[in-house]
DNA sequence: CATAAATAATGAGTCATACTCAGCAAAACT
DNA sequence: AGTTTTGCTGAGTATGACTCATTATTTATG
């Protein structure tokens, strides 16, 4: 059946991917044997080549894998109808817990960006991932939540840069998620928020003035 | 004479690194035949392996003086006694310009960070490297200027991890610098400022108060 | 169902290249 | 000048990614 035998070349392929996401992980991709990688996916060597053509092939099918799963989850972690600010927590707390437990592949990534002296591409599935965030943006700045003014792509430098250089230092240091780095980083992002004094400013009242005072202190000195 | 021979051997190592940076920027560290950098640095292959045990070993030391000489380029970049913004200012804008001009050795870092499976360390001269912008802080809350609840390694994940991230983005992107990244991030560091009310609302005046409300309006909204 | 054609898998062999080491050269002592 | 010590060399070795002639399996055909 040629519906079956499809499925027999699709689970060898995938075999073979598992099994190098692990011994990647495990041993980096130097230390990596392709023949140890073909006897744990249970196939011989010659059959990966069938399947991918360099080892540096089978790389970029481990990362874009990674960061495609990391994709969907990313998705899924996020409430539809949520608050711009609060979906950006939900997509935070994801990403940083992400990079942190599946470090070694995310350390990897770099390694598919770099084919000898080509520069760094920008891989499509992270261009993909990376969507994600400019989605809740647009919706923020759309509903007029969010201001407008600053590109969108130096928010999403701040974002991701600021998580991935989190998860390296926690990682590297042995410590365990820290909700703190995630706190800093939206408290920075009320930077974005429309913050108009026009409701406040309206009413004459000294009181009045004076609570829209206090609530503007409290946010700007929050940090 | 021993000076005279002590010399000609630290020539040689420097003549191995320099042949060896150029290389691995020219074709990554993969594309590099340690034959090519023995040729261009004018030595027998077997010589490398006098001063550098392996080529992970040579790539470290690379590595390692790039960062070093970052290091001391940083410090000369930065006003003595600037304020801190200023400081800040000069940092950025000499770390993103410096990560751009020289990307491909900076994507190389990663790499002398793994070590087969040895999860990441950190590497003595970046931390060395690091310390710069800490020194700034640190005087920044001495001083008053900066507020110190929040800890200051989040504080510098946010400051490399986003510039890191934009030099990528622009280097990929093939876009010349854009001071805009520097304005958005300081602009962000501005909540870190010491912000108090106090001068303001000590003045009972009606008048003054709109006056201080439509300063934080500002400071708030400028972005 | 037998046979042929097409497709997939195998693993011993090839080749490129990081690394070694026995021998040679130069420098430093005496 | 001779001896020892230190530094350099490049042909040779070992390793591991990749190839390809051969074998096995699946599909097509009468």
């Amino acid at each position: 059946m040629a519906h079956t035998q499809r499925q027999r070349l699709e689970a060898r392929e995938e075999a073979i991917l598992i099994a190098a996401t692990t011994l990647f992980g495990e041993s980096g991709v130097d230390g990596a044997r392709m023949a140890e990688i073909a006897k744990r996916a249970a196939v011989a060597e010659g059959t990966i080549y069938l399947y991918y053509k360099t080892k540096h092939d089978l790389l970029e099918a481990v990362v874009d894998r990674f960061w495609r799963e990391l994709t969907a989850g990313a998705r899924q972690a996020i409430t539809p109808n949520e608050t711009v600010s609060t979906q950006l927590r939900e997509l935070a707390t994801y990403h940083l817990t992400s990079l942190i437990d599946d470090f070694k592949i995310v350390d990897i990534t770099s390694r598919a960006r770099q084919w000898h002296s080509k520069p760094s591409r920008e891989l499509p599935q992270i261009r993909e991932y990376v969507r994600v965030f400019d989605d809740i943006i647009q919706r923020g700045i759309h509903s007029g939540e969010l201001e407008a003014s600053t590109p969108i792509w130096q928010i999403r430098d701040v974002f991701y840069g600021t998580l991935e250089h989190s998860a390296r230092t926690l990682v590297i240091r042995n410590q365990p998620i820290d909700m703190g780095v995630i706190d800093n980083l939206l408290g920075l992002f009320d930077q974005y928020r429309v913050v108009s004094l026009n409701d406040a400013g309206a009413k004459d009242s000294k009181q009045a003035v004076l609570q829209a005072l206090e609530n503007i202190e409290k946010q700007v000195s929050r940090w």
